[in-house]
DNA sequence: CTTGCGACTGACCGGTTGGTCGGTAGAATG
DNA sequence: CATTCTACCGACCAACCGGTCAGTCGCAAG
């Protein structure tokens, strides 16, 4: 239970019991594979081994359990990527280090990273995503900061930053439609080759 | 409502009547907005201005409309993409032309793309999507024999194809996430600019 | 005029949903 | 012993879900 649950990303300063731990570790991995419609609190309730009242006892409601696991997964990958950016390197250096980071972030929590992006989709009530929102525009900022650094530097070509951000952005975020975890590359080697193709270019020089 | 559903992409074998049409239209329209199992069959009707009954007489079961939308925009893809590479031309000129002719289809066909791709999550019952499943594979396989031909042709640098391919379909799957329609740039233009700067790479020379 | 047929409706069904409520067991506190 | 608090449960609820069904309407063919 608790080596589960330790695949939820949280902050240091958020205390929880174990068993809100395991509630928030099923719900991601059911999250992750059905979806924030197609999981039931009965569904949560059986795979905690728990009755359907004690989920309510420890969250107010249905949503309040995703948006904990979202709003963590997300603050946690602004943090996780942010500390393992090599300070003094070159740019583009670290945008490689940005790159790999994530692939490394998006194996650890898996469950939590699925969860939060499979129901990205039906959020019109913004309300509560608002945070969530701001770390994630944090994220974003770091490789557009990098990206920048790097024109400047005069170590990549004066392109449309946003759109290379984008490219890098997409690279990362669609790993999780097809990845499996039992392939022969890991998704930090995957990050890797990604940053390799797209900084050096595939044409033949 | 006949404009409406002809954003529809179905194949010129098939007819439908215009109620049909209108049903497929205003479904992927709701889909794409709220998911597969965030539309009910009533926000069908009520889209369509008709009883919820109606939707039994054309259609079998929710599924079948949603097969029908969903088949329907990958058949399509293919074909349409397909036809607008440019015979005799390099590999990376038609790898170019993928991506844009891509690009083109998903403005072109923005809700059915979105309906589709929503709800790719929560399909654990494969058999009717595997006919889905199939154009999806020569969707790609589109791409793969370019990235190979161009290999062989010495026009790009031998990479590995599988991850070349992830690649450039990340960079054109990911834009239904971000991109907004009254954007300044068209898909069309961000895909070539994608093609533009996965080809020749970021770093200066 | 009658028959049949496709388009269409409203009332209804069993099942599931998120959420509530009254209550219990047990440990800690006084 | 009495009190209080937290963790926990089973029974229950209104609302909504996908889907069914008997029947109505207008129109075209015989």
């Amino acid at each position: 239970m608790a080596r589960a649950a330790a695949r939820i990303p949280l902050g240091k300063e958020t205390e929880s019991s174990d068993r809100v731990l395991q509630i928030l570790s099923e719900s991601a991995r059911l999250f992750a594979a059905s979806g924030y419609d197609g999981t039931s609190m009965r569904d949560i309730a059986l795979a905690c081994g728990i009755s359907k009242s004690l989920l309510y006892h420890h969250f107010a409601d249905k949503d309040e359990i995703f948006a904990r696991i979202a709003l963590g997964a997300t603050r946690e990958l602004y943090h996780f990527v942010h500390e393992r950016l090599p300070e003094g390197a070159p740019p583009s250096a670290r945008i490689r280090a940005f790159m790999t980071a994530t692939g490394d972030y998006f194996q650890r929590y898996r469950w939590a990273w699925l969860a939060s992006t499979a129901s990205f989709w039906n959020d019109p009530e913004a309300r509560r995503q608002k945070e969530r929102m701001m770390w994630r525009d944090r994220y974003e900022g770091l490789i557009r900061t990098l990206i920048s650094e790097a024109i400047e530097a005069g170590e990549i070509r004066p392109v449309d930053v946003a759109l290379a951000v984008r490219l890098v952005l997409s690279s990362l975020n669609w790993m999780h439609r097809w990845h499996k975890p039992d392939k022969s590359m890991n998704p930090v080697q995957i990050a890797d080759s990604y940053f390799e193709m797209i900084f050096n270019g595939l044409k033949q020089n």
